[in-house]
DNA sequence: TTCTAATTATGGAGTAACTCAAAAGATCGT
DNA sequence: ACGATCTTTTGAGTTACTCCATAATTAGAA
């Protein structure tokens, strides 16, 4: 599964479309990038890295923290960091939802937001701040992890995430 | 305002009743780092390490992280870790707040927690995960950096954080 | 109070996850 | 196809840690 797959050969079109609309040229490393994230979501930047050298050959670290950054500031790609964790990267934009992380193994998972815009919720007191954003992070474990209890048997296998 | 605080001795019985609750035992870079995260609430290990110093002369950093993890894992701090900012640490354990972390400066400031105790919050989904925690953090931007807005003069002034 | 066992601090090395900058190369409007 | 502009490469540098062996300190027993 690592040449030519359908599925990024059928998302190629919209993804020229996205990086278009965002006024960005399409490169190899960017469009092999939005394939990883589509196949990957919460990927980190070291499996993005991977993977999009099993698709193009050699491709500089460097060019993918750079395309990561672009993407994201062009709103095409939302980048969290739970703690302990390094960024990750996923293409659901727009939508305000939230994550699950295992406490365990680090797997994430999407949760969706009622109020789905932002700020979703408002605290009392702000101390004078102006919010725009309210991000929930849900901690636990996940399903592999419950089972595996006691005898912390993390990283051995992930869940939601595909690390 | 280096040596000897007021606020420190009158602090420092119940610094040692805290160590000795946990079963820690009390050392001068214990109680010093306590000192600090009560004069500075949401304080970076950097921070730590130059008051710690400031105080007892020579300090290792070394046994800073080591004594910051202590107290942790004793339930005597709390370890914050904002995406782009490096681990912050407070003395306001067991109430379960939350934050608010301004996009500019990256100063931070405290949020009661309506409900108060973990989690506070329970998403519609959990996709198989046991959850224990909700951890809410507002982003937006803090008083000072509203007024120097646009000429995005951050990192000079902070504000209810003291890094 | 002194000794001993366990814990804690030091110093030095090592790592992960980035960031910065200059030069070579690719993209796209014309 | 050309050239201005944007991307990628290459290589160095940084931050925020973590790991380890050795030395020092501490708490509690004798």
């Amino acid at each position: 599964m690592i040449a030519t797959e359908p599925l990024q050969d059928a998302s190629r079109e919209s993804f020229v479309e996205m990086l278009r609309a965002a006024g960005l040229r399409t490169t190899g490393p960017r469009l092999a990038t939005l394939g990883v994230l589509i196949q990957r979501p919460h990927a980190d930047t070291e499996t993005v890295i991977r993977q999009v050298r099993s698709e193009l050959g050699t491709v500089s670290a460097q060019a993918i923290y750079n395309v990561l950054a672009t993407l994201v500031q062009g709103e095409l790609v939302r980048r969290i960091e739970p703690a302990g964790s390094p960024a990750l990267y996923e293409l659901r934009v727009g939508d305000n939802h939230h994550h699950i992380v295992c406490r365990l193994c680090g797997a994430v998972a999407d949760v969706d937001c009622a109020v789905g815009h932002r700020p979703c919720l408002t605290p009392s007191e702000t101390h004078g701040y102006v919010l725009d954003e309210a991000e929930v992070t849900y901690w636990g474990y996940c399903p592999k992890c419950q089972a595996s209890r006691g005898s912390h048997s993390a990283s051995t296998t992930e869940e939601t995430t595909g690390n």
